[in-house]
DNA sequence: TACTCATATGAACATTGTTCAATTTAACTC
DNA sequence: GAGTTAAATTGAACAATGTTCATATGAGTA
């Protein structure tokens, strides 16, 4: 018996169009936001029906949300590549990929993050909890850098410490209000951690 | 000749609609999220046909838009009620106002940042203005905190600070993910401030 | 080839934002 | 107060968009 199962044909069309689909639309957000995005847009332009992205994706929430796990996943992948010798600069090294992932793609964050559910129904708890993984990537260096402080508190401080820099990053990239340039968000970002890893007694790398 | 024009009946009416229009709009927003608002249920509650509502607005993002304009007035209002006797004592006041309005209004907030315009229009200036206005608060007791600084440092200060607020805040009242409770993200607010103050190199309060 | 059933289709439907010709009504004139 | 005018109101019709489902298609199978 064989367990390896061979993709038939129409797997592979199901797979190819899946994708497609995932692709169209995720351009379609990063290019010109959620907002923008339309079942028979993403439909024709992948060249099937509005029917089988319904069959594929259950609805259009569905869609969404598969592309937010996919940036969530790709934001984690970048995050995880951060050097992580030296904890100090490891610290600086994620706050500051994460401005340049939040600043190469603002529409699909926007989207992880803006997006709400229709009626009431909950917001999909893996993208949330992946979302939390991905802020408590801080925890590992701080850790090293802080060797007596009890683990739940790092724990707790590693959210903090990301979620500010969330806020100030996704603030400081809103558009029009007096334009934060993105040389200068990078500046604020370092200050920032500068003043507040002071506070923590940990010595800042400048 | 009298420039204090009284009030018309017309005008009257009109005022009372537009007000109950935003009353409804509102209600709706705070109860069941922005998703929820639909153009026909205002009209039903209002007691009034959907093209009233475009009289007055103009389209529905108008309604929203006021919704959002009110929403940062009744914060900037809160905020200025915070005691400025003890400027370390009005940063934790600032901080802890804004969650406890965020907290309060989670929903009218949401729709405050979440918002966003049909095609690429641009969000409108004068309520970004506001928001950054209020972020601004935090500027007279660094000021005071940090008299040899740089007033430019101190005012991109004040917003950083802010914006860290409004991230830990903002993500720790996001629904599911672990709930973390009121209490404890006071606690959470007031630890981080602690820090943050203390790199500063103020002496913070406890 | 013939048969079966999963999948794809797209017209029809449901919901919701938007418009505008017709109607109502406040304000004004005499 | 009746008539006139202009502005506000109405709601049916329209437009845009999410959703469904009876039917058609085509891959798998004997």
């Amino acid at each position: 018996m064989n367990n390896v199962q061979e993709e038939s044909l129409r797997d592979q069309k199901k797979n190819r169009r899946r994708r497609q689909i995932l692709e169209i639309a995720r351009g379609i957000i990063a290019a010109k936001g959620l907002r923008s995005l339309k079942v028979r847009d993403v439909a024709e332009a992948v060249g099937c029906s509005v029917g089988s992205v319904y069959n594929e994706f259950g609805d259009f929430d569905g869609v969404i949300l598969t592309v937010n796990r996919e940036t969530v996943q790709a934001l984690t992948a970048r995050l995880r590549g951060v050097p992580a010798e030296d904890p100090v600069r490891q610290l600086y090294g994620l706050a500051e990929t994460y401005l340049d992932f939040f600043a190469g793609h603002a529409n699909l964050l926007r989207s992880l993050f803006e997006h709400r559910m229709e009626d009431d129904r909950p917001y999909p708890d893996d993208i949330l909890q992946m979302v939390m993984d991905a802020f408590a990537l801080m925890h590992p260096p701080l850790v090293r850098l802080l060797p007596d402080a009890d683990d739940v508190k790092i724990a707790l401080l590693s959210r903090t410490l990301f979620s500010a820099v969330h806020g100030i990053i996704s603030l400081g990239l809103e558009e029009r209000m007096v334009a934060v340039p993105p040389q200068m968000l990078r500046q604020q970002i370092e200050q920032f951690l500068d003043v507040h890893l002071k506070g923590l007694g940990i010595l800042p790398l400048r």
